[in-house]
RNA sequence: GCGGGCGUGGCGGAAUGGCAGACGCGCCAGACUUAGGAUCUGGUGUCUAACGACGUAAGAGUUCAAGUCUCUUCGUCCGCACCA
């Protein structure tokens, strides 16, 4: 046994950490005739609490891949940056009279080194950063260019009213109707807002899932926030007067079964029709009720229906000719469809659920269901048409086709697709964000400004709170506001709202392609070469929000002949979440919050990215434990005892052999899949054979070495340099595996009776089904079987035989 | 309510339909030690003195064989929210 020194990963962390940097060990090169590969993490928001453990899950995770692949040959890409607008560092600022500016940069250097600290082969040379001039340039340059093609338009609109950080969200933020950075309550108010048309691209969204490698959850939820319908649109007329009423429906063919009608409280005709409506004050009181309700509070009294008939204003039924009611309800939404739905109660629960309550008819058009009075019959797949004119007979799916051609025919309908996607509120009323680059001029409206006067600066200054009026504290600054029109050249207003957090991060993947780039927001070469993302991994909760947003940018930046690929990311994982040991989700509230640097301090770099990778599957949420983590502290430093029985042999030895190229089989693959904590474990069941054999060979323990070095990179480095093992790991190739090498002679198999574990025997492991059958002679096969008689022998190679017998 | 996931030892978790519990934590015993919260060795699902039986939320089914596939129920987590 060798004399070996103490592992001190503090010392040799540093040390590699600086070897690393200084040679510029994981830059990305230029050199576009290699082979390329691009992973990407979500880029973070610098908080002022810094790094939290769940951090560094998926960016370990894609640090092995990249070390991975650069050591299989790969110019690889694996960039990081900074998403540093958004509204807590703007609190922060507001609370403690601080710059924005200066609390991102503080919070950005404090994030950089705990990245640092933690030996990610991230491109440091690369670095973005969302509130750099240079960089939201290019973001205000792709607003512009949504603007000139229409994309980008102001629009007024029932927003969601946040009460706490005075301000808009988009319907996305609001969560469990509340704001989901604040938690304040958020109200429905009239506003005129930049929206993004994010429903012009639903169809494309869409389709352009079917051609990536997205985990099936994240595929799923996208397509069920863009929420495709394909049904009809039908107009009934207004009684009495020229105008009709459209509804959209997916059920055309229960025209006949429409009893009543439903506006949405904020249906432009109940202003329209005034006059004629003679309960107009007990409306406009319900729709006040209704806009001071948030979304969920709106449908967390669902159980119990309400709504106003309109006294004074009733509709036609197309198909059937007869006078029926209108009501309003806000249950029915002005934001999907059309804001107007006409009623079948019976085949449709929640129309059932009204009818009852306000005792409308329920007219059957549709058999096969019980008594419709007492029980609603809303399947679609079996019935037969009934009371329904013409379509009687017809199945519900003959119906459907028969109701929009004759609706056609007669000019009262036609078919339509709707998304439940809606367009993207795509303004703040806040100063911490990038300013829209438009200009307000009395003569000629809403002017772009000239894209050579780009970047727009956010001016400097004093106070960010933000108004009480919900204007952003831009608007305060008169000699900014003031300026002159890029088309006319008269006097002008600035726009004075900032654009969401979102829109930094919506493209931020093309700008690391070439950062520094002052000419375009990248080189077209750059692009052409490294786009698509390879492998993009990020939170399931950024699935519909930031994933969706930045596809649709990218998607937009492709039509315009910018991006070179329609769809931005070839793959997508998610990882799990790291929740406190109470097994809850981690939250200061709480007081379970782990603190990476503290667990850095116990462990050391190596053994803390080890166990985040070690601690379980890494698409699942798993409670952290810290005397789990000290297993993995052991197990390097078991790796690192290794050194006392290291032999001169440069080879294997013959009894490792099998061993060493089965593990690198299997963490190679692992690795691939994502499945961190199976590589992990094979190594552990590989050391603890090398440690039971007593001694080492130099090539046993370079593979080792070698295949743990995307894990634990600093000690790997260590331990190769002290034994002389040659020129740095992250110069090293990637180590292959032999199949042949694997190959044992004999293996175990279990014999079953009937299903039952009765015994195990040796055989060749090359025997195959066709010469199983030499196996019924062998003396435990006879002792198992005894004097029963065999039904039937399945021999699985390499597995079990399995013997049924009576 | 709709959609999706999950349910395996004391704990985190393994397991292309083929020997359930790999690997790690914890625990027990032993060795080496002045000492051990270091290291090494062995053990560790439940019941049983043992042979053995039972065992992957519960129940049914398919199969030679089910943690894995199908159905029902329960629990739990996540997403969405009256979507016409």
């Amino acid at each position: 046994m060798r004399e070996i020194p103490m592992y001190e990963p503090a010392k040799i962390e540093k040390k590699w950490q600086k070897i690393w940097a200084d040679n510029k060990a994981f830059a990305a090169t230029n050199d576009y005739s290699k082979p390329k590969y691009y992973t990407l993490i979500e880029f973070p928001y610098p908080s002022g609490q810094g790094l939290h453990v769940g951090h560094p899950r998926p960016y370990t995770a894609l640090d092995i891949v990249a070390r991975k692949k650069r050591m299989q040959g790969y110019n690889v890409l694996h960039p990081i940056g900074w998403d540093a607008f958004g509204l807590p560092t703007e609190n922060y600022a507001i609370k403690n009279h601080v710059h924005p500016a200066e609390v991102t940069k503080k919070n950005i250097d404090h994030f950089r080194a705990q990245l640092q600290m933690l030996g990610f082969s991230f491109d440091y040379d690369r670095e973005v950063d969302t509130t750099d001039p240079n960089y939201y340039k290019w973001t205000q340059w792709i607003f512009l260019q949504m603007f000139k093609r229409g994309l980008a338009y102001k629009s007024n609109m029932p927003v969601n009213w946040c009460t706490g950080c005075k301000c808009v969200l988009a319907n996305e933020e609001v969560v469990d109707g509340v704001c989901e950075r604040c938690g304040s309550p958020v109200v429905h108010r009239q506003q005129s807002q930049w929206m993004l048309k994010i429903t012009a691209y639903a169809q494309k969204l869409l389709d352009g899932l079917d051609d990536v490698d997205f985990i099936d959850r994240v595929k799923i939820s996208q397509r069920n926030w863009i929420g495709r319908s394909e049904g009809s649109e039908v107009d009934f007329q207004l009684e009495g007067t020229q105008d009709k009423l459209r509804v959209f429906t997916t059920r055309v063919d229960t025209l006949f079964g429409a009893t009543y009608m439903v506006l949405s409280p904020e249906h432009p005709y109940i202003e329209k029709y005034k006059d004629q409506i003679k309960n107009y004050d007990a409306l406009m009181e319900y729709r006040a009720a209704a806009q001071r309700k948030s979304d969920f509070e709106r449908t967390e009294i669902n159980k119990d229906k309400t709504g106003v008939e309109i006294d004074g204003l009733r509709a036609i039924n197309p198909m059937t000719g007869k006078s029926i009611p209108i009501w309003i309800s806000d249950y029915v939404l002005m934001t999907y469809g059309t804001g107007a739905i006409m009623a079948v109660p019976a085949h449709d629960e929640r129309d059932w659920d009204f009818a009852k309550k306000f005792g409308l008819p329920i007219v059957e058009v549709v058999s096969g269901g019980k008594n419709v009075q007492e029980e609603c019959y809303p399947d679609v797949a079996t019935g037969t048409m009934v009371n329904s004119g013409f379509m009687n007979g017809m199945t519900v799916a003959e119906a459907k086709k028969a109701a929009i051609e004759y609706a056609i025919e007669h000019g009262f309908g036609e078919r339509k697709i709707n998304y439940k996607l809606r367009d993207w509120v795509f303004a703040r009323q806040r100063y911490w964000g990038e300013p829209i680059p438009i200009v307000h001029c009395p003569k000629c409206g809403m002017v772009p400004l000239d894209e050579k006067d780009l970047p727009l600066l956010l001016p400097d200054i004093k106070n960010y709170e933000p108004t009480e009026t919900g204007e952003s504290p831009l608007s305060k600054i008169t000699d900014w506001v003031n300026c002159k029109c890029p088309q006319c050249g008269g006097d002008a207003k600035r726009e004075t709202d900032t654009m969401p957090q979102w829109a930094g991060s919506s493209w931020y993947f093309l700008r690391y392609c070439d950062p520094k780039n002052d000419m375009a927001l990248a080189a077209k070469e750059a692009l052409q070469y490294w786009m698509p993302v390879d492998w993009y991994n990020g939170g399931m909760e950024h699935t519909t929000l930031h994933l969706l947003y930045s596809r649709f940018w990218n998607q937009f930046l492709y039509d315009i002949g910018v991006s070179p690929v329609s769809e931005p990311y070839k793959k997508r994982t998610s990882h799990g979440m790291v929740l406190g040991t109470d097994g809850q989700k981690m939250s200061k509230s709480r007081g379970n919050v782990i603190n990476p640097d503290e667990m850095v301090d116990l462990l050391g770099a190596d053994a803390f990215r080890m166990y985040e990778m070690f601690m379980g599957a890494f698409d699942q949420a798993i409670p952290w434990s810290t005397t789990g983590a000290v297993g993995c502290r052991k197990f390097i430093e078991r790796v690192w005892r290794l050194q006392g029985i290291l032999t001169d042999d440069e080879g294997l030895s013959d009894d490792m052999k099998a061993s060493v190229h089965a593990t690198i089989k299997k963490v190679s693959e692992d690795f691939d899949g994502m499945k961190f904590n199976t590589a992990i474990a094979q190594m552990m069941t590989l050391v603890n054979e090398l440690v039971k054999k007593g001694s080492v060979t130099r090539g046993e323990y370079k593979a080792l070495l070698l295949l743990l070095n995307p894990v634990a990179p600093h000690v790997t480095e260590e331990i190769w340099e002290m034994n002389g093992f040659g020129a740095p790991i992250y110069t090293q190739p990637w180590p292959e595996y032999d199949e042949a090498a694997m190959v044992k002679d004999e293996v175990e198999i279990a014999i079953q009776i009937n299903g039952k574990i009765r015994g195990r025997i040796m055989v060749p492991a090359n025997l195959t089904r066709e010469d199983a059958d030499t196996l019924r002679e062998h003396p435990d096969v006879v002792k198992a079987v005894g004097d029963k008689q065999i039904v039937k022998f399945i021999f699985v190679p390499g597995r079990l035989l399995n013997i049924v017998v009576k």
